[in-house]
DNA sequence: CACAATTAAACTGCACACAATATAAATTTG
DNA sequence: CAAATTTATATTGTGTGCAGTTTAATTGTG
Protein backbone atom coordinates (compact mmCIF):
# COMPACT_ATOMS: atom_id res chain seq x y z
CA UNK A 1 0.00 0.00 0.00
CA UNK A 2 3.02 2.51 0.07
CA UNK A 3 3.41 2.45 -3.50
CA UNK A 4 -0.42 3.82 -3.70
CA UNK A 5 1.19 6.87 -1.27
CA UNK A 6 0.72 9.86 -2.74
CA UNK A 7 3.43 11.10 -0.60
CA UNK A 8 6.07 8.51 -1.55
CA UNK A 9 9.62 10.04 -1.73
CA UNK A 10 10.81 10.56 -5.26
CA UNK A 11 13.30 8.00 -5.89
CA UNK A 12 10.51 5.05 -5.73
CA UNK A 13 8.20 7.49 -7.90
CA UNK A 14 6.47 5.79 -10.97
CA UNK A 15 6.46 9.17 -12.47
CA UNK A 16 10.63 9.43 -11.76
CA UNK A 17 11.28 10.38 -15.43
CA UNK A 18 13.88 7.44 -15.41
CA UNK A 19 11.25 4.78 -15.69
CA UNK A 20 9.09 6.39 -18.06
CA UNK A 21 9.03 4.19 -21.40
CA UNK A 22 7.34 6.73 -23.52
CA UNK A 23 10.31 9.40 -22.81
CA UNK A 24 13.08 7.94 -24.43
CA UNK A 25 11.26 6.72 -27.31
CA UNK A 26 9.60 10.49 -27.63
CA UNK A 27 13.38 11.85 -26.96
CA UNK A 28 15.28 9.47 -29.42
CA UNK A 29 12.75 10.64 -32.35
CA UNK A 30 13.43 14.02 -31.83
CA UNK A 31 17.22 13.37 -31.91
CA UNK A 32 17.32 11.13 -34.69
CA UNK A 33 14.62 13.78 -36.58
CA UNK A 34 17.83 16.08 -35.65
CA UNK A 35 20.24 13.74 -36.78
CA UNK A 36 18.80 13.24 -40.57
CA UNK A 37 18.49 17.29 -40.53
CA UNK A 38 21.71 17.77 -42.30
CA UNK A 39 21.99 14.90 -44.59
CA UNK A 40 18.12 15.78 -45.91
CA UNK A 41 19.10 19.64 -46.35
CA UNK A 42 21.32 19.02 -49.20
CA UNK A 43 18.20 17.19 -50.73
CA UNK A 44 15.83 19.85 -49.86
CA UNK A 45 13.66 18.18 -47.88
CA UNK A 46 12.54 17.44 -44.03
CA UNK A 47 12.27 14.24 -42.00
CA UNK A 48 8.68 13.77 -42.94
CA UNK A 49 8.88 14.82 -46.33
CA UNK A 50 11.39 11.87 -46.77
CA UNK A 51 9.05 9.50 -44.81
CA UNK A 52 6.74 10.53 -47.58
CA UNK A 53 9.32 9.49 -50.37
CA UNK A 54 10.27 6.24 -48.88
CA UNK A 55 6.93 5.17 -49.39
CA UNK A 56 6.07 6.41 -52.74
CA UNK A 57 9.43 4.67 -54.10
CA UNK A 58 8.69 1.42 -53.18
CA UNK A 59 4.96 2.30 -54.67
CA UNK A 60 3.11 4.58 -56.61
CA UNK A 61 0.94 6.40 -57.34
CA UNK A 62 -0.81 5.99 -53.86
CA UNK A 63 -4.02 7.70 -52.51
CA UNK A 64 -3.60 9.87 -49.32
CA UNK A 65 -5.25 7.64 -46.89
CA UNK A 66 -2.51 5.01 -47.80
CA UNK A 67 0.59 7.00 -47.59
CA UNK A 68 -0.94 8.02 -43.95
CA UNK A 69 -1.83 4.25 -42.78
CA UNK A 70 1.82 3.42 -43.51
CA UNK A 71 3.03 6.42 -41.82
CA UNK A 72 0.41 6.29 -39.05
CA UNK A 73 -0.07 10.17 -39.51
CA UNK A 74 -3.81 11.57 -40.65
CA UNK A 75 -4.70 14.16 -43.08
CA UNK A 76 -4.49 17.15 -41.48
CA UNK A 77 -0.40 16.64 -41.28
CA UNK A 78 -0.37 15.52 -44.53
CA UNK A 79 -2.21 17.45 -47.27
CA UNK A 80 -0.55 20.54 -46.11
CA UNK A 81 2.88 18.69 -45.93
CA UNK A 82 1.87 17.08 -49.55
CA UNK A 83 0.99 20.85 -50.94
CA UNK A 84 4.54 21.87 -50.02
CA UNK A 85 6.01 18.62 -52.05
CA UNK A 86 3.82 19.42 -55.09
CA UNK A 87 5.13 23.32 -54.85
CA UNK A 88 8.60 21.60 -54.57
CA UNK A 89 8.19 19.64 -57.78
CA UNK A 90 8.41 16.46 -55.92
CA UNK A 91 4.76 14.89 -56.20
CA UNK A 92 1.44 15.30 -58.06
CA UNK A 93 -1.83 15.58 -56.56
CA UNK A 94 -5.02 14.71 -58.74
CA UNK A 95 -8.76 13.59 -57.59
CA UNK A 96 -9.12 9.84 -58.64
CA UNK A 97 -11.52 9.43 -61.79
CA UNK A 98 -12.62 6.03 -60.11
CA UNK A 99 -13.69 7.83 -57.13
CA UNK A 100 -13.88 11.26 -56.33
CA UNK A 101 -13.44 11.65 -52.94
CA UNK A 102 -9.88 10.27 -53.09
CA UNK A 103 -6.58 12.10 -54.21
CA UNK A 104 -4.06 10.50 -55.57
CA UNK A 105 -0.28 11.14 -55.62
CA UNK A 106 2.16 10.30 -57.64
CA UNK A 107 6.03 11.09 -58.02
CA UNK A 108 7.33 13.79 -60.46
CA UNK A 109 10.34 12.83 -62.56
CA UNK A 110 12.32 15.20 -59.70
CA UNK A 111 11.06 12.87 -56.85
CA UNK A 112 11.71 9.88 -58.91
CA UNK A 113 15.57 11.54 -59.20
CA UNK A 114 15.71 11.92 -55.89
CA UNK A 115 15.97 8.48 -55.11
CA UNK A 116 19.42 8.00 -56.00
CA UNK A 117 20.75 10.95 -54.12
CA UNK A 118 18.52 9.42 -50.88
CA UNK A 119 20.26 6.35 -50.77
CA UNK A 120 23.70 7.69 -49.65
CA UNK A 121 21.44 8.14 -46.63
CA UNK A 122 20.89 5.26 -44.59
CA UNK A 123 24.77 4.54 -45.00
CA UNK A 124 25.69 8.20 -43.23
CA UNK A 125 23.01 7.38 -40.65
CA UNK A 126 24.11 3.89 -39.23
CA UNK A 127 27.80 5.21 -39.47
CA UNK A 128 27.39 6.06 -35.64
CA UNK A 129 27.96 3.22 -34.41
CA UNK A 130 26.46 3.53 -31.19
CA UNK A 131 24.42 0.43 -31.15
CA UNK A 132 25.65 -3.32 -32.03
CA UNK A 133 23.55 -4.95 -35.18
CA UNK A 134 21.84 -7.34 -32.68
CA UNK A 135 20.79 -4.24 -30.53
CA UNK A 136 19.64 -2.39 -33.45
CA UNK A 137 17.42 -5.36 -34.61
CA UNK A 138 16.46 -6.13 -31.41
CA UNK A 139 15.13 -2.67 -31.10
CA UNK A 140 13.76 -2.57 -34.49
CA UNK A 141 11.33 -5.73 -33.46
CA UNK A 142 10.49 -4.52 -30.02
CA UNK A 143 9.31 -1.15 -31.39
CA UNK A 144 7.19 -2.49 -34.13
CA UNK A 145 5.48 -5.23 -31.66
CA UNK A 146 4.96 -2.14 -29.28
CA UNK A 147 3.77 -0.28 -32.69
CA UNK A 148 1.50 -3.31 -33.75
CA UNK A 149 -0.25 -3.74 -30.16
CA UNK A 150 -1.25 0.03 -29.94
CA UNK A 151 -2.83 0.41 -33.34
CA UNK A 152 -5.18 -2.13 -33.49
CA UNK A 153 -6.63 -1.73 -36.62
CA UNK A 154 -3.50 -1.50 -38.78
CA UNK B 1 28.33 -4.11 -56.68
CA UNK B 2 24.91 -5.07 -57.26
CA UNK B 3 24.21 -3.16 -53.94
CA UNK B 4 25.15 0.56 -55.04
CA UNK B 5 23.16 -0.14 -58.65
CA UNK B 6 20.64 3.03 -58.51
CA UNK B 7 18.06 0.91 -60.26
CA UNK B 8 18.13 -2.19 -57.68
CA UNK B 9 14.86 -3.86 -57.09
CA UNK B 10 12.58 -2.31 -54.04
CA UNK B 11 12.95 -6.06 -52.37
CA UNK B 12 17.00 -5.60 -51.99
CA UNK B 13 16.34 -1.68 -51.50
CA UNK B 14 18.24 0.45 -48.14
CA UNK B 15 15.38 2.77 -48.93
CA UNK B 16 12.33 0.56 -47.46
CA UNK B 17 10.67 1.87 -45.32
CA UNK B 18 10.92 -1.23 -43.11
CA UNK B 19 14.38 -1.47 -43.02
CA UNK B 20 15.13 2.13 -41.29
CA UNK B 21 15.59 2.08 -37.63
CA UNK B 22 14.27 5.83 -37.31
CA UNK B 23 10.95 5.47 -38.60
CA UNK B 24 9.41 3.15 -36.02
CA UNK B 25 10.97 5.06 -33.09
CA UNK B 26 9.00 8.31 -34.73
CA UNK B 27 5.56 6.28 -35.50
CA UNK B 28 5.84 4.63 -31.81
CA UNK B 29 6.93 8.56 -30.33
CA UNK B 30 3.63 9.67 -32.62
CA UNK B 31 1.28 6.92 -31.42
CA UNK B 32 2.10 6.74 -27.74
CA UNK B 33 1.75 10.42 -27.69
CA UNK B 34 -1.73 10.00 -28.76
CA UNK B 35 -2.21 7.43 -26.06
CA UNK B 36 -1.33 9.96 -23.73
CA UNK B 37 -3.93 12.66 -24.76
CA UNK B 38 -7.12 10.96 -23.37
CA UNK B 39 -5.23 10.70 -19.84
CA UNK B 40 -3.58 13.80 -20.00
CA UNK B 41 -7.21 15.80 -21.49
CA UNK B 42 -8.35 15.24 -17.63
CA UNK B 43 -5.55 17.07 -16.53
CA UNK B 44 -5.67 19.67 -18.33
CA UNK B 45 -2.02 19.04 -19.82
CA UNK B 46 0.15 17.75 -23.16
CA UNK B 47 2.00 15.43 -23.20
CA UNK B 48 5.33 17.96 -23.23
CA UNK B 49 3.83 19.93 -20.55
CA UNK B 50 3.30 16.27 -18.77
CA UNK B 51 7.15 15.54 -19.24
CA UNK B 52 8.01 19.33 -18.11
CA UNK B 53 6.53 18.54 -14.57
CA UNK B 54 7.78 15.20 -14.05
CA UNK B 55 10.74 17.20 -14.04
CA UNK B 56 9.76 19.63 -11.84
CA UNK B 57 7.82 17.00 -9.47
CA UNK B 58 11.52 15.32 -9.43
CA UNK B 59 13.11 19.00 -8.63
CA UNK B 60 12.37 22.57 -8.25
CA UNK B 61 12.83 25.32 -8.78
CA UNK B 62 14.97 24.41 -12.21
CA UNK B 63 16.37 26.94 -14.64
CA UNK B 64 14.97 26.96 -18.01
CA UNK B 65 17.99 25.30 -19.72
CA UNK B 66 17.98 22.37 -17.14
CA UNK B 67 14.62 21.30 -18.11
CA UNK B 68 15.86 21.31 -21.83
CA UNK B 69 19.01 19.25 -21.03
CA UNK B 70 16.29 16.95 -19.47
CA UNK B 71 14.31 16.61 -22.09
CA UNK B 72 16.56 17.05 -25.09
CA UNK B 73 14.11 20.26 -25.85
CA UNK B 74 15.89 24.00 -26.85
CA UNK B 75 14.12 27.62 -25.75
CA UNK B 76 12.84 27.88 -28.50
CA UNK B 77 10.11 24.88 -28.01
CA UNK B 78 10.45 25.47 -23.70
CA UNK B 79 9.61 29.30 -23.80
CA UNK B 80 6.37 29.31 -25.25
CA UNK B 81 5.21 25.91 -23.94
CA UNK B 82 6.23 27.11 -20.56
CA UNK B 83 4.38 30.62 -20.89
CA UNK B 84 1.30 28.34 -21.97
CA UNK B 85 1.54 26.60 -18.47
CA UNK B 86 2.47 29.60 -16.44
CA UNK B 87 -0.66 31.17 -17.75
CA UNK B 88 -2.53 27.69 -16.95
CA UNK B 89 -1.38 28.41 -13.43
CA UNK B 90 0.72 25.31 -13.32
CA UNK B 91 4.41 27.35 -12.93
CA UNK B 92 6.01 30.35 -12.00
CA UNK B 93 8.48 31.91 -14.52
CA UNK B 94 10.91 34.80 -12.74
CA UNK B 95 14.45 35.81 -13.35
CA UNK B 96 17.43 34.95 -11.25
CA UNK B 97 18.40 37.58 -9.00
CA UNK B 98 21.66 35.87 -8.91
CA UNK B 99 22.06 35.60 -12.59
CA UNK B 100 19.82 38.27 -14.43
CA UNK B 101 20.30 35.89 -17.64
CA UNK B 102 18.58 32.56 -16.07
CA UNK B 103 14.42 32.29 -15.60
CA UNK B 104 14.09 30.01 -12.94
CA UNK B 105 10.61 27.99 -13.14
CA UNK B 106 9.17 27.04 -10.19
CA UNK B 107 5.86 24.74 -9.06
CA UNK B 108 2.51 26.76 -8.18
CA UNK B 109 -0.02 24.97 -5.86
CA UNK B 110 -1.86 23.96 -8.61
CA UNK B 111 1.16 22.49 -10.14
CA UNK B 112 2.70 20.62 -7.27
CA UNK B 113 -1.20 19.38 -6.53
CA UNK B 114 -1.52 18.04 -10.27
CA UNK B 115 1.41 15.29 -9.02
CA UNK B 116 -0.96 13.20 -6.91
CA UNK B 117 -3.57 12.70 -9.51
CA UNK B 118 -0.82 12.12 -12.44
CA UNK B 119 -0.09 9.02 -10.23
CA UNK B 120 -2.40 6.73 -12.04
CA UNK B 121 -1.52 7.62 -15.35
CA UNK B 122 1.87 5.43 -15.77
CA UNK B 123 -0.50 2.36 -14.57
CA UNK B 124 -3.22 3.09 -16.73
CA UNK B 125 -0.55 3.17 -19.64
CA UNK B 126 0.71 0.16 -18.81
CA UNK B 127 -2.49 -1.19 -18.96
CA UNK B 128 -1.49 -2.21 -22.25
CA UNK B 129 0.10 -5.47 -22.29
CA UNK B 130 2.04 -5.64 -25.81
CA UNK B 131 5.33 -6.31 -24.54
CA UNK B 132 6.74 -8.56 -21.68
CA UNK B 133 8.32 -6.67 -18.93
CA UNK B 134 11.86 -7.91 -20.23
CA UNK B 135 11.36 -6.83 -23.28
CA UNK B 136 10.27 -3.25 -22.14
CA UNK B 137 13.09 -3.11 -19.83
CA UNK B 138 15.69 -4.65 -23.05
CA UNK B 139 13.65 -1.49 -24.80
CA UNK B 140 13.92 1.09 -22.49
CA UNK B 141 18.10 0.33 -22.29
CA UNK B 142 18.95 -0.02 -25.93
CA UNK B 143 16.60 3.56 -26.56
CA UNK B 144 18.86 5.25 -23.74
CA UNK B 145 22.03 3.70 -25.30
CA UNK B 146 21.06 5.12 -28.55
CA UNK B 147 20.35 8.16 -26.98
CA UNK B 148 23.22 8.39 -25.55
CA UNK B 149 25.09 7.80 -28.67
CA UNK B 150 23.87 10.46 -30.51
CA UNK B 151 24.44 13.15 -27.61
CA UNK B 152 27.69 13.69 -27.39
CA UNK B 153 27.64 16.61 -24.23
CA UNK B 154 24.31 15.11 -22.53
C1' DC C 1 -34.40 5.48 -56.70
C1' DA C 2 -34.59 8.69 -52.66
C1' DC C 3 -32.19 9.05 -48.28
C1' DA C 4 -29.44 8.00 -44.37
C1' DA C 5 -24.94 6.41 -43.22
C1' DT C 6 -20.27 6.01 -44.35
C1' DT C 7 -15.93 7.37 -46.41
C1' DA C 8 -11.93 10.45 -48.12
C1' DA C 9 -9.91 14.49 -47.97
C1' DA C 10 -9.72 19.43 -46.83
C1' DC C 11 -10.02 23.13 -43.54
C1' DT C 12 -9.47 25.51 -38.92
C1' DG C 13 -7.23 26.23 -34.80
C1' DC C 14 -3.86 25.11 -31.41
C1' DA C 15 0.53 23.19 -29.70
C1' DC C 16 4.82 21.66 -30.44
C1' DA C 17 9.99 21.45 -32.55
C1' DC C 18 13.72 23.75 -34.22
C1' DA C 19 16.98 26.80 -37.13
C1' DA C 20 18.36 31.41 -37.24
C1' DT C 21 18.63 35.59 -35.13
C1' DA C 22 18.43 39.01 -31.37
C1' DT C 23 19.19 40.69 -26.73
C1' DA C 24 21.09 41.06 -22.43
C1' DA C 25 24.05 39.55 -18.77
C1' DA C 26 28.19 37.30 -17.14
C1' DT C 27 32.95 35.88 -17.99
C1' DT C 28 37.40 36.08 -20.04
C1' DT C 29 41.42 38.62 -21.63
C1' DG C 30 44.73 41.81 -22.67
C1' DC D 1 38.87 47.47 -16.02
C1' DA D 2 37.22 47.92 -20.99
C1' DA D 3 36.52 45.08 -25.08
C1' DA D 4 35.74 40.58 -26.94
C1' DT D 5 33.72 36.29 -26.05
C1' DT D 6 30.57 33.29 -24.10
C1' DT D 7 26.19 32.09 -21.95
C1' DA D 8 20.98 32.03 -21.15
C1' DT D 9 16.86 33.10 -22.80
C1' DA D 10 13.59 35.26 -26.09
C1' DT D 11 11.83 36.06 -30.79
C1' DT D 12 10.72 34.96 -35.61
C1' DG D 13 9.47 32.03 -39.18
C1' DT D 14 8.65 27.42 -41.13
C1' DG D 15 6.98 22.78 -40.80
C1' DT D 16 4.78 19.35 -38.64
C1' DG D 17 0.89 16.71 -35.65
C1' DC D 18 -3.67 16.27 -34.41
C1' DA D 19 -8.64 17.18 -32.70
C1' DG D 20 -12.77 18.93 -34.48
C1' DT D 21 -15.45 20.29 -38.22
C1' DT D 22 -16.85 20.63 -43.09
C1' DT D 23 -17.60 19.18 -47.86
C1' DA D 24 -18.25 16.10 -51.37
C1' DA D 25 -18.74 11.49 -53.09
C1' DT D 26 -19.96 6.63 -52.50
C1' DT D 27 -22.45 2.94 -50.37
C1' DG D 28 -26.26 0.77 -48.07
C1' DT D 29 -31.34 0.33 -47.29
C1' DG D 30 -36.00 0.07 -48.05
Amino acid sequence: MSETESTASPADDVLRLDRQLCFPLYAASNILTRAYRPLLDGLGLTYPQYLVLLVLWERAPRAVGEIGQQLFLDTGTLTPLLKRMEAADLVHRQRDPEDERRVIISLTARGEALRAQARAIPGQMAATPCLTLDEAQKLHETVWKLIRGLTPAA
